[in-house]
DNA sequence: ACGTTAATTTACTCATCAGTATAGTAGTTA
DNA sequence: TAACTACTATACTGATGAGTAAATTAACGT
């Protein structure tokens, strides 16, 4: 390539190294984020040393804190990944009409599915003493947002009939307990796929163990 | 009182000095137990210091080493008695007699009971990856000898027409799942009793989320 | 070429906490 | 009273792992 045929002014790559290296910068938190994820699901979060993320990506502990203020902050970044996710089909089920069964049957899926993905994991196996003063209030308030938006979705359906009525408070904690519990036995190497758990699971959810019109 | 009234021999009493040292040593270590229990559940095992339970109950650390060989043996017998209190009600259960449904619904209520308390809620708070090599495998024994009978009577349960058919495995990740995730949101001193939480929670699984007798 | 900034390393510090060595005390037995 | 055992404390060791200081290299802009 002969730099005569350039023009004098160098154009301006819409690539240009300053967008690059952010770029670059945002793909190497998503890795250590996610290779962390994976260690904290495999050994839990206080038995995986940053030292064993840093192995894993061929790089030493300090370059991880080149990224991250502290082991905390990683944490949390993995439970907001996941329950952002969960956060989001919330919000897309609600907007999507139908009855209230219709967007609690949607919701459940999306959840059940991210219960089945690497930050999805991370929430469940993540308990609250584990974050900082401040993360644990994020997390918190996070995980409240959730259970309000399944609980109106709930009671939207008892209001328009399509649900049974009920103690809506209570049946979100029984059905977010269904949906948490897969990520805890949930195996990506096993038979079920992780649709056919979250389309069963919700099934059993939706129809109970009784056998169906069965009298009462 | 008088010795003369009693004859040469002494009488050999049955709470004996040795008797006695031996309740008064099971006693201590179950406070143990009971007061690592609750710091385990309010902070978490690794934020839970030997020295914590030790102030708690007014000793020293050696103390407690005195009567457990260490941290991990504290933990496992912690959630032995929950995994065992679960196992009896479920045995219980088992040979109680009735349908399927019927044995699956006392099994549910007590299993239900149990997550409310101290030792219930350690076994949902513990993951295998905290417990060491031998107490996990014990641990996974005693989760995994649950698990079956959940499946079996819901089994029969299916096979006697009492519950719906489905796939027994996944229907007993999915009550599990709700029962165990009582222990995460419980609190004691709510407005709900344990037995108004047990009793509900088990409605919800066995009548599912649609109205009863609803088409589909 | 030159200074600046991002990225990464080696080699540390520092705190925490599980677990122990050792010694002292109280009650029991002979 | 002497020896023994159970129990508890003080004062330590040792390992682990979070987080940092400082030096090094690579990349970029001017």
């Amino acid at each position: 390539m002969n730099s005569t045929m350039l023009s004098s002014t160098k154009i301006e790559s819409p690539w240009g190294s300053r967008a690059d290296r952010e770029a670059e910068r945002q793909i190497k938190r998503e890795a250590v984020l996610r290779t962390a994820a994976r260690f904290f699901n495999a050994q839990g979060f206080h038995a995986t040393s940053l030292e064993d993320v840093a192995a894993a990506l061929a790089v030493t502990k300090p370059t991880i804190y080149h990224y991250f203020r502290n082991k905390d902050e990683i944490l949390f970044e993995c439970v907001r990944l996941g329950l952002e996710g969960i956060r989001d089909a919330a919000c897309a089920a609600e907007d999507r009409g139908g009855t209230g069964r219709d967007r609690l049957e949607a919701l459940m899926r999306q959840y059940a599915m991210i219960m089945t993905q690497d930050f999805g994991i991370c929430v469940t196996r993540t308990s609250d003493d584990q974050l900082g003063e401040q993360s644990r209030l994020r997390f918190r308030e996070l995980k409240r947002e959730i259970h309000n938006h399944l609980q109106s979705v709930i009671k939207a359906g008892m209001a328009d009939g399509s649900l049974g009525n009920g103690n809506a408070r209570l049946v979100a904690f029984t059905v977010a307990g269904a949906l948490n519990w897969i990520a805890r036995w949930y195996r990506p190497d096993g038979e079920m796929s992780a649709e056919t758990v979250a389309h069963s699971t919700v099934d059993t959810l939706m129809r109970g163990l009784v056998p169906q019109g069965a009298s009462r």
